[in-house]
DNA sequence: TTAGTCTACTTGATTAGACAACTAGATCTG
DNA sequence: CAGATCTAGTTGTCTAATCAAGTAGACTAA
């Protein structure tokens, strides 16, 4: 709040007169230094102002290049409910859906992990790392895990089809439900940033929820992250 | 990238390292003069990667005290339903809750508003800014919007009960439900980080969602803001 | 004792300057 | 003409220095 009149810091002001800028619809801004000259300040303080707006996603620098206004599409719509779908839920929206194994490992179970399967702590377990994808726009990262024993080839099965219904029903899991989904938010990891092709400092929706299978049987653990500059989670009640 | 031997910014190793000095378990950080000398870096630079462990919600500094690390009570849960209702939530988990009126306004509807209410454009509304808390912890912010004629005192009866069933009730609306409940997330905004006493870098978990009563007349929209870091929705399917 | 004041310390803001790393287009070269 | 190279422009990083503003404790005066 220093070296200025009213107590406000200049850097917020700056970044007031940026987002003005925005609203007038250009599409590149001007230059830091130009910034800076034009309103008399250091390029350091053009700096944090931009830095302040790329928080808020409203713009975005490229080294060597600019900096450019973002334009958010629509956000997509997701409904979660007992019967959530990826490809069922894309596909309505006339969109291409896809999904791709990131990784697979296979691990012992935990004590939550072990909890929500309603299997014994250290019982095996394999592990997918999946993207999401709707018209080649990433929508979400997830990660899955089924019992081995019970989907001793699910990786596999999933590999090839991209579908999570698909490679249950290849190990004769016809339906499954969700009962419950835990809706939590928080930054985007480092990978998963990666994956999503987002900024460092994106926003993610993080869902957390099993399936079971028509006996009640939890078959799988699932947590997703969904980018929440693309997504929006719907609740039908 | 610059200025350093192996490409990878100095601000970001000085973050992993403080980020490790956090793991260790301390609770208030070296000032930054100390910081900037014990890393061989400008003052500067340790507070660009304060900033960024500001950002991840790992420290928070003030101003004349110091910089401290930030630990994360456990989120409490929220359930969301057709029945969802801010003081049953919280009173059934022990915890005192209250609802505090912020403000209060007249304004008419605007195309969304008026869609969602079953209204035409232009309709007046009551619209009621209201803070929510539990244990004295603020948990969100809410925005709330009432048909102006079929509720004339519901500003008061809110600002009397704190609840928006008891002011509801008063107008003899005994019972009501919602549909669908959007759920989105975004960085919190300037005033509601006020009111939320959160970092300004904070994340909410955004809600819309309207009310209808018994004969599913719409009776109120809201459009909710629950601070990430305090809360987690809970969806029963 | 109490209330006010002073002071050292700490984070916040701003300016100035320098160089690194990357981009895109112009220019040169075979 | 194709490809390599150069160059001006742009953002990213880092250092240095200074003052503002808030905090907390010590000190002082009534």
């Amino acid at each position: 709040m220093s070296q200025s009149a009213d107590g406000i810091a200049r850097w917020r002001r700056v970044a007031d007169e940026i987002r003005e800028m925005i609203g007038g619809g250009l599409e590149k801004l001007p230059v830091e230094t130009e910034l800076a000259a034009r309103f008399g300040v250091n390029r350091h303080t053009v700096r944090r102002a931009l830095a302040a707006l790329a928080a808020e996603g409203l713009v975005r620098s490229e080294r060597g290049r600019g900096t450019f206004v973002e334009r958010l599409p629509e956000r997509l719509v997701y409904p979660v409910g007992a019967r959530t779908r990826f490809t069922e839920n894309v596909s309505r929206l006339a969109r291409q859906p896809a999904g791709r194994l990131i990784a697979a490992t296979r691990e012992a179970a935990d004590g939550q992990l072990a909890r929500e399967l309603s299997l014994r702590p250290g019982a095996p377990l394999h592990r997918l790392e999946t993207l999401h994808v709707a018209d080649a726009i990433p929508l979400s990262v997830g990660t899955a895990w089924f019992p081995a024993e019970r989907f001793p080839n699910i990786v596999a099965a999933y590999a090839e089809t991209g579908s999570v219904t698909k490679a249950l029903a290849a190990h004769g899991v016809d339906d499954y439900r969700r009962h419950q989904t835990r809706i939590g938010a928080e930054r985007v990891g480092r990978a998963d940033a990666a994956h999503l092709a987002c900024p460092a400092d994106g926003i993610v929706l993080v869902t957390e929820s099993a399936n079971y299978d028509p006996k009640d049987v939890p078959i799988q653990f699932s947590r997703s992250r969904f980018l929440a500059d693309r997504v929006e989670l719907l609740i039908d009640s």
